[in-house]
RNA sequence: GCGAAUGUGGUGAAGUGGUUAACACACCUGGCUGUGAACCAGGCAUCCGUGGGUUCGAUUCCCAUCAUUCGCCCCA
């Protein structure tokens, strides 16, 4: 192959494929139950979208961005996150104005970024996420954070740690910017080149340093929570005990900056570390923004949402053999014993899987033996034989894969013989009706 | 944008300056031409990322390039 999917993108297949669906359909199940409803904005936005919304000095904006002009010469960015987009598409559609408040929406797909790939990091990769939008309050921060807390669990991630700060409104930010300016005037010459380009452009940032010989004058920086503002810190006690009231665990993390510019009071991070010890950093992450829909001419509403990267969250449940176990099998597996029956054998699967049953058949007949390898490798729990005893009579035999019991029926009554099969044959635990010990692939084991 | 490591079949991987490139798994074929997890026999890399150089000779040494992976930055 000189061809190659482009750097930084990845193909998903086999297992991997199948505990993606399984993710992204949990995820949507659960955000549904808590009243978020699905949007479907488009991969490709007008760049304005974005820089507008994400915030032009941001890093996504400035350096991380698939832009590019179209034919009519429009500048066209793939999206690189969500919550710009949604905005986009609910003061656009005008949701607001036919539609109880909050908003609440949640959506799943690629974004994509212009960085380094490295571990858990892509430049396309998928987010899920949730925005709630229009109403400024602690419950509604709180409830994105109890959705994420419920996916998270559910789908394994038993010792998430929720790392929760607040950045306080536009007042305790400028207070709080000129006293880390203060306080970091003293030392900046001493500190790494990243920390005196952040004392210019964003001194909360200095926080995040991880530079080992800064991290002494970060100890003794001044801290955001004594200069919230006495709403900022209501709001944020608030929020800790509605968290503790429904025992959701978080940790008070000062040093927490969100990258995004729009973020202003609750923000919070899911940090989960593999058994390994791979450190995949935030699987998600989220906060409040305040002035996000008045830059789309917009009511002015705030919001508050999350996002989820599912490539990590996947790699994550990978390392610590969480994935669910779908196994992909089939019911039956059709297999004529010479080319001349094939056709025979695609009505016979067509028959049945109208019937709701999952079944395939080998194009390319060969030895019995060897199509009987090839169902067991499709993990089909009943095995078809057409050949020519049976068309002459209009049968087929059908043998149970796991029981090796087999039988020859009446092409016309093997609808109602499977339907007999699948629905009296459960009574072992593993619900296929034999009483040996093997991997069962009954629709009713499978459902729990 | 900066730094480091790696690059041999479908996969995991040995290996050597010299002429047939181990081994394992997977796969295919046959032993068993109407019955599948075992066993046995055989097959499966015109070639060791690409280009150039050193050399009588390079997959093995050198340079470049590309790709992958990891770290920093930043982020999900």
């Amino acid at each position: 192959m000189d061809v190659k999917n482009v750097k930084g993108t990845h193909d998903v297949y086999g297992e991997e494929a199948n505990a993606y669906m399984e993710v992204e359909n949990l995820m949507s199940h659960i955000a549904e139950l808590f009243a978020f409803r699905n949007v479907r904005p488009p991969v490709l936005e007008y760049s304005e979208v974005f820089t507008r919304g994400v915030g032009e000095s941001s890093d996504i904006v400035r350096k991380e961005m698939y832009t590019f002009t179209d034919k009519g010469d429009r500048s066209c960015t793939l999206r690189p996150e969500f919550t710009a987009c949604i905005m986009r598409l609910v003061t656009q559609n005008k949701l607001y104005a036919t539609n109880e408040l909050p908003l609440k929406y949640y959506y799943c797909g690629p974004v994509f970024r212009y960085e380094r790939p490295q571990l858990g990091r892509y430049r396309q990769f998928n987010q899920f996420g949730v925005e709630s939008i229009g109403v400024n309050s602690a419950s509604a921060d709180v409830e994105t954070i109890v959705l994420a807390y419920t996916i998270l669990q559910s789908i394994g991630l038993e010792n998430v740690t929720i790392k929760l700060n607040s950045l306080g409104d536009e007042e305790t930010r400028n207070n709080y910017r000129e006293a880390l300016k203060q306080y970091f005037a003293k030392y900046i010459e001493d500190m790494c080149p990243d920390c005196q380009s952040r004392f210019e452009l964003n001194p909360l940032r200095i926080l995040d340093c991880k530079v080992e010989d800064d991290k002494k004058y970060i100890q003794n920086a001044p801290r955001i929570a004594d200069y919230l503002s006495k709403n900022s810190k209501e709001r944020f006690d608030e929020v800790k005990a509605l968290l503790s009231a429904l025992s959701i665990p978080f940790e008070v993390d000062d040093s927490l900056v969100r990258g995004l510019d729009y973020y202003s009071e609750t923000v919070y991070e899911f940090h989960y570390t593999s058994q390994k010890g791979l450190n995949y950093g935030a699987v998600g992450a989220g906060g409040h923004y305040g002035n996000l829909m008045k830059e789309f001419n917009g009511p002015d509403y705030p919001g508050v949402g999350f996002s989820f990267g599912i490539e990590r969250i996947v790699s994550v449940l990978t390392d610590d053999d969480l994935l669910p176990d779908v196994s992909n099998s089939l019911t039956a597996y059709v297999m004529p014993m010479d080319k001349s029956y094939v056709n025979s054998a695609l009505m016979i699967a067509s028959m049945l899987r109208v019937e709701g049953y999952s079944v395939d058949l080998c194009y390319e007949p060969s030895k019995l033996g060897s199509m009987f390898k090839k169902a067991e490798k499709k993990n089909s729990k009943y095995a078809i034989i057409i050949g020519e005893n049976e068309l002459e009579s209009s049968t087929v035999v059908i043998k149970n894969m796991n029981t090796q019991v087999q039988e020859t029926v009446k092409i016309d009554n093997l609808v109602d013989y499977l339907d007999e099969l699948e629905s009296s044959d459960h009574e072992c635990d593993c619900g296929c009706g034999c009483h040996e010990d093997h991997e069962c692939h009954c629709h009713e084991h499978k459902e729990k």
